[in-house]
DNA sequence: GTTTGTGCAAATTTTTTGCATTACA
DNA sequence: TGTAATGCAAAAAATTTGCACAAAC
């Protein structure tokens, strides 16, 4: 699936979740979604709101929020809290079911997959009676490249 | 162990830590950890705060942020960001190892236990070559107490 | 005695809110 | 045309910083 198919699919869904919930069709929403699904990888709203200052959009960091909210809703977008104080999303929708690792010398994110959280998610919903939706699994460590080149990618000062 | 042998040992413990950083070992920095450890379940700074100041300690947030950070390195506190733009955090210490589950109705928090979490962790160190230190796995879902009861125990409005 | 740590208050950063205006339905 | 959504700016909330004083080492 290309990057087009994508977008007009996140925007297919995003027309019928904000329909059903009574939500209206305003083009600003689409923008933020679009703009969103532009990208890779994690973002937070103010390089958001920078992003379509520079493309001229005029948005406001209040429209942002709003929108972020309803994308969360929609399942387009997930939020992560990798940084004390400060909230970081990525886009969701067919982009692989995966997890975090962040280094605590580098503070890089990297992604993993194990298909057993899964399952640890469907047990765990079945014996406490919760209807599990989604789950954010994070390890935390280091990653291992001080030794091998001398410092991580980004090691600070 | 008795809750107060568990306040003597991390009291230790973060004397040693502070000694080994070069630190240095101020009474608030250990009135903290003993009022930390004198609470069960979730806080964030500013409750705190106030359960100090209730107990006429003089202290400052300033010094509350600055403490909570060498508990974090100390692996005595953990945080946690389970609402947005605020973090929470719990003692660490003798605490069973769990992770959560967030109703996304009511907002309350509940922690289980899955021995295979560990298993995982040190799968994902090994194949992608990283010391991990620490987990943290949350399960969003909806806690089923609305069908029992009419309402979720904290739901709102 | 030196220098780190503290309290306080101000500053910064992140997010929310109020309100007049715009535009979707 | 009625009402939800927007932009803007102000407010609120969370965290960090600067500085004079206190107290570990």
């Amino acid at each position: 699936m290309s990057d087009q198919d994508t977008k007009d699919s996140v925007r297919v869904l995003f027309a019928e979740f904000l329909q059903q919930q009574g939500h209206r069709k305003t083009p600003e929403r689409f923008a933020i979604l679009d703009e969103i699904y532009s990208h890779n990888g994690h973002f937070d709203i103010e390089s958001l709101y920078v992003y379509m200052k520079n493309k001229k959009y005029r948005v406001s960091r209040a429209t942002l929020y709003n929108t972020i909210e309803l994308l969360l809703q929609a399942n387009l977008v997930t939020r992560h809290q990798f940084v004390k104080g400060q909230a970081h999303f990525e886009k969701s929708y067919k982009y692989k079911q995966h997890d975090h690792l962040i280094c605590s010398d580098c503070e890089k994110v990297f992604e993993f997959c194990d298909p057993r959280i899964q399952q640890i998610q469907k047990m765990t919903g079945d014996l406490l009676n919760f209807s599990i939706k989604s789950h954010a699994l994070t390890f935390y460590g280091k990653c291992n490249r001080l030794s091998e080149k001398g410092a991580c990618e980004h090691l600070k000062s």
